[in-house]
DNA sequence: CGTTTGACGCGGC
DNA sequence: AGCCGCGCCAAAC
């Protein structure tokens, strides 16, 4: 993929401020050329350890992708105050922008 | 080089 | 309000 898209795309990802979240869809948006799934693979490649809040990252329908990591990105949420309802969807005022 | 494969989204039904 | 089908496109085979 391309390096600049996948730049644009970690440079989003990082301007996500704590206890908000944003989707696939909404991220591609912002970037040139970029679409949900090449977000997606962004965040799927991305190493261990760098610092980015890819767990601030749901799908258009405000739940979480099905992914091996989604368990921990649920208890991240939470731990940043970001509330779910009853079935399983981020509240909207959580939503960024 | 043709196929398959997804941390997705959208429009129909 | 969900589910399904199709489009999407770089990577892995």
């Amino acid at each position: 993929m391309k390096a600049a898209l996948k730049e644009q795309i970690l440079t989003v990802l990082a301007e996500i401020p704590p206890g908000r979240v944003t989707t696939y869809g909404r991220i591609a948006a912002m970037t040139e050329g970029g679409t949900p799934r090449l977000v997606a693979r962004a965040l799927r490649e991305l190493p261990a350890g760098h610092g980015l809040p890819w767990f601030r990252v749901i799908t258009a329908s405000r739940r979480l992708a099905e992914h091996p990591g989604a368990d921990e990105q649920r208890r991240r949420l939470i731990d940043e105050g970001v509330a779910f309802d009853a079935r399983g969807r981020v509240v909207p005022e959580r939503m960024w922008p």
